[in-house]
DNA sequence: CCGCTCATGTAACTGGTTACATGATTTA
DNA sequence: TAAATCATGTAACCAGTTACATGAGCGG
């Protein structure tokens, strides 16, 4: 029945998903996810609709054909076992995995900020806010649309939030280390 | 020459670190990504290494055997072309995908707390935290071996701190959120 | 001399990606 | 009726992963 092998994080992450519609098809899914604020993963049909027949005959979900008219339709629910699997992902424990400092391609990109002709670092630095101002839009956005489906989801946005402000922050270091270094040079 | 393909964020972050260094090997590579309190890349030989014969042939990178006696050794420095990249990649101006919301595992797993048994929530919370603090130390112990590297490179442990500080108060608003559901269960 | 680290690589796999195909239904 | 959206999927690709192989040099 349930194969015990390891399911990456988009999987764990659709049947969450599932769990929290009741029910729902491949195609809301995918919507679901590319409506999210986070671009880490597309909702491309390519990963979808296979990881739900993963995740389907490991016992985690079961689907019936639901139809609107001649429309067929594929509705998922989660299994007991897979409700069983969605609680071990949550934690606790967490795995280490869960936890670790999170990947921020603008912090990737400011390591390497000497790289640039001095003048344009601070154009650097502009630009990065603007960017995240248009984040922050997107969350709220995002907020209007789903925070009334869950008492937890309000939680989504204020994470959103509270990061985007410590980037914020962050930028203003970075303004400052920009400053004292052009001193360092004079 | 340089071909024109598109590059993943990996590669030009390996760009970024050959160009850091001068002249590195692949690798000087794979313990700088290893080292990294980011778990976002393994820096696992089967990525680093072709990664940089990728670089090479587009001409980013020139490598030269430098050898410690009859240790063979490929050293790699980025060319003016590989610079070139290198800024476009780092901005301004920054692509669309440079800014989002990033992935944080906790913030997923947080999504589904509902389909916790309510007991085992706060201590999902407490788990979190003492995650979080270990994280916090990784990033000092980066810290005391990198940040003299470079004027920008204590930035980077800004950001893992001012990160770090976010999730913990965000958790906070975990904590209380699970509070206001229990009064309303009451 | 044993085991660890340095150092370079390959092979098999895999979980995502883009792009394509198909057809029903809705809206301008 | 044409275009957009709903809905389901497949095929080709690719950038990573783990695991393995090989050998030099070093410390106990």
């Amino acid at each position: 029945m349930a194969s015990q092998r390891r399911h990456s994080e988009l999987e764990c992450f659709v049947l969450g998903l599932v769990w929290q519609a009741g029910s729902c098809s491949a195609y809301q899914v995918r919507r679901l996810l590319a409506d999210s604020p986070s671009s880490q993963w597309s909702g491309s049909a390519g990963a979808v609709y296979p990881l739900l027949r993963r995740l389907e005959s490991a016992g985690h979900v079961r689907a019936r054909a639901g139809s609107t008219g001649k429309r067929r339709r594929r509705e998922y629910r989660v299994t007991t076992a897979g409700l069983r699997t969605l609680r071990g992902w949550i934690g606790p424990p967490l795995r280490g995995e869960a936890v670790s400092v999170s990947y921020d391609p603008l912090r990737s990109r400011a390591r390497f900020l000497a790289a640039l002709p001095p003048g344009a670092r601070r154009a650097w630095v502009s630009g990065a806010r603007a960017a995240l101002d248009q984040v922050a839009r997107r969350v709220d956005r995002w907020h209007e649309r789903y925070s009334d489906s869950d008492p937890f989801m309000g939680l989504m946005t204020r994470h959103g939030k509270r990061e985007t402000e410590s980037r914020r922050a962050w930028l203003t270091d970075v303004e400052s280390a920009l400053t004292s270094a052009q001193r360092r040079r004079a």
